[in-house]
RNA sequence: GGCCCGAUGGCGGAGUGGUUACGCAGAGGACUGCAAAUCCUUGCACGCCGGUUCGAUUCCGGCUCGGGCCUCCA
């Protein structure tokens, strides 16, 4: 039985979908104008090892899993613009780069990846459905949902509407009947992005998108919905709403999940206003690996705080190197194979940090079979550990970062390594010492640790 | 101001009405030409003040501190 904490009961609670058969999950993916940065991974590495959970229990084929792509948005507009290229090629360009991130932390691709220029249509078409119930209006060529004709609107970030509006930093547009209502479609110029519609040309505000990316793929009642804490309020209230009012009552999802942000230094949130953000692709080219990059991710419950640090990373690639040495021989002994203890942690609420302590003891006992089969579970210990330990590629200069350029012209391959080691041992034999620490020294300075054992030497990258 | 969340050792982070996981880092030992790795041993914590209780880190109340949201945000 898996739980999970549900948002709008603020409770975990026991999750039983609708259809064992076909499990449905949405989570809020990216807008496409700029790279991501860490924060933004958690929610893919958290909701990756969700869906694998959920494959596990339900069977592989079980879950529809779907994360959208925004990819029109005022800000894509705006990058465009000061490009000076079409929308199309900043959003194509970042959600190449997204997926490519995403992969290199080891997150399986989504069942559905729907783009929202692609479900514009369905969106006018819940847009006018809304109308026709009297839930939206037209006004000065937008089309609003009117908060006050939903009686329940709220429940999700449990806020009552004299909050709402006493706590507003936005001015309220005059156009709007009430302070709280929100955009549904709003007017494009000639030169912006825009489909026509019955209320002329323009383009969807930033909620409808989802609402109608969930209908079309996955249908109106969905088991599990995901995102950031900062969508709650009025990201997944309005899509609530507006979902919930186009379905006559019809719940849009039955489980609430939301991961907790990611700190830098001293707390603060990392957001790219506060412009302390540190990109996925910056970490991957000072020379962190994915997955110990997905390591730190997964080192702190989803729904807790985390700051992020060189220290929390460097702990990460300590214990993925502890547990990769596990799986080689002659530790491994491949004993018992049952991976039960860690995906029960998981099962409830996602306990990654329980998961993660049980997942060390499989290692310490030396049951390969089951750690490996738990890792997987976690998106951990999948690859070789001899690819583990000594795997890397010499940078090429576009890729390096120049004040890293000159380190990368060190870079050693696994041929010359051998060779050095073969000399190392030679002057072993002959009690010459001192050349044989100078060699070792000498790797060591280029980051290749040497490690004698009764086998012979063998190496990594440390 | 309103709403919400959190506070456990040097660090990360579980869990529990009575003996407080685990990992990293630290200390000592074994092993090693010396290291590294590994193994063994080991020191270190439940924010503050009350209450309930035989007993509270755990339950309740208050406080302090920290974080998030309040229509850009994962």
């Amino acid at each position: 039985m898996i739980r999970l904490h549900d948002t709008r009961a603020r409770a975990k609670r026991d999750f039983v979908p609708a259809d064992p058969k076909r499990v449905t999950m949405y989570v809020c993916g990216p807008t496409v104008y700029n790279r991501a940065h860490i924060g933004n991974a958690r929610p893919a590495v958290v909701f990756d090892v969700l869906a694998r959970l959920l494959r596990h229990t339900y069977g592989e084929k079980a879950l529809v899993y779907a994360r959208n792509v925004t990819d029109v948005d005022d800000k894509i507009i705006e990058a465009a613009r000061a490009e000076g290229v079409d929308p199309s090629a900043v959003t194509r360009r970042y959600e190449d780069f997204y997926l490519a991130d995403m992969g290199a932390l080891g997150v399986r691709p989504p069942d559905l990846a729907p783009r929202a220029t692609e479900t514009v249509a369905e969106m006018a078409t819940m847009i006018a459905r809304l109308v026709a119930a009297g839930h939206a209006y037209e006004a000065d060529g937008h089309v609003l949902f009117h908060v006050p004709s939903d009686p329940d609107y709220g429940a999700l970030g449990r806020r009552d509407r004299e909050a709402m509006i006493a706590g507003a930093r936005v001015e309220v547009a005059s156009y709007k009947k009430d302070p709280a209502d929100f955009v549904l479609w709003k007017p494009s110029g000639e030169s912006v992005i825009g489909w026509d519609s019955p209320w002329g040309r323009g383009r969807p505000g930033w909620h409808i998108e989802c609402s109608a990316m969930i209908e079309r793929h996955l249908g109106e009642t969905i088991d599990i919905h995901g995102g950031g804490l900062d969508l709650i309020f009025p990201h997944h209230e309005n899509e609530l709403a507006q979902s919930r009012c186009a379905h006559d009552g019809a719940e849009l999802a039955r489980y609430w999940v939301h991961n907790g942000f990611l700190s830098m230094a001293g707390g603060e949130k990392m957001s790219k206003s506060l412009g302390n953000v540190v990109t996925v692709g910056e970490l991957l080219d000072e020379g962190h690996k994915g997955e110990t990059l997905r390591l730190a991710l997964l080192s702190a419950h989803y729904r807790q705080p985390l700051e992020w640090s060189s220290q929390l990373i460097a702990q990460s690639k300590a214990t993925l190197d502890r547990l990769y040495r596990s799986l080689m021989p002659p530790s491994a002994s491949g004993r018992g194979g049952n991976p039960a203890p860690v995906i029960e942690a998981l099962a409830d609420d996602l306990s990654t940090p329980l998961a993660l302590a049980r997942l060390a003891e499989l290692a310490r006992l030396g049951d390969v079979e089951a750690t490996k089969r738990a890792g997987a579970l976690l998106g951990l210990l999948q690859q070789d550990p001899v690819e583990w330990f000594q795997g890397g590629t010499a940078p090429t200069p576009d890729r390096v970062d120049p004040r890293l350029r000159e380190e990368a012209g060190t870079f050693l391959d696994a041929t010359e390594i051998q060779l050095r080691i073969d000399r190392r041992a030679d002057a072993k034999k002959s009690r010459d010492y001192a050349e044989a620490d100078r060699i070792r020294a000498d790797l060591a300075a280029q980051g290749v640790v040497l490690e004698d054992g009764p086998q012979g030497t063998i190496w990594r990258r440390g």
